[in-house]
DNA sequence: AGTATGACGTTTT
DNA sequence: AAAAACGCCATAC
């Protein structure tokens, strides 16, 4: 995938591709983890590149990058940061609270992604596909 | 080509 | 319970 960004072409990986993909997938009002962005990415094992993705991509991209949380449900920043009130109040905005600890329940605001539904059955005549 | 750097996750102290 | 150690992976340089 090329892209222009400040003069230049920048080449984009399949992963990160898919990862932005499954990012902006995440519905309103719901959260994923890193590690389940990597999953649904084909990636089980690249949750730290996941990680870095969105560091590095936060920015150059339209992303909810807000709703990508840890595994503990926590904000992955440091709580003092502008970075992790920004990202706590854009929840908040969702309707999307954390505990004073700053955990939330992830079985509760986890985004679970559908199966993709099968389009074709296997036995069933062409005329009718 | 090798090393460094993350908004991570799991296991071990 | 909390911190360190360890493993992991994609990118940057």
């Amino acid at each position: 995938m090329l892209f222009q960004e400040s003069m230049s072409i920048v080449q984009v990986s399949e992963f990160t591709k898919k990862v932005l993909q499954q990012i902006r997938s995440i519905p309103r009002g719901k959260v994923a983890t890193y590690k389940q962005i990597a999953e649904l990415s084909g990636k089980p094992q690249a949750s730290r590149g996941v990680s870095w993705i969105l560091h590095s991509c936060s920015t150059k991209y339209r992303l909810p990058w807000h709703r990508v949380l840890n595994s503990k449900g926590k904000i992955s920043f440091d709580k003092k940061s502008t970075h992790y009130k920004q990202q706590k109040n854009l929840l908040a905005a969702e309707g999307i609270l954390f505990a004073p600890n700053g955990q939330l329940n992830l079985a509760k605001h986890q985004w679970k992604k559908r199966a993709s539904k099968v389009r074709i059955k296997v036995g069933q005549p062409k005329m009718f596909r």
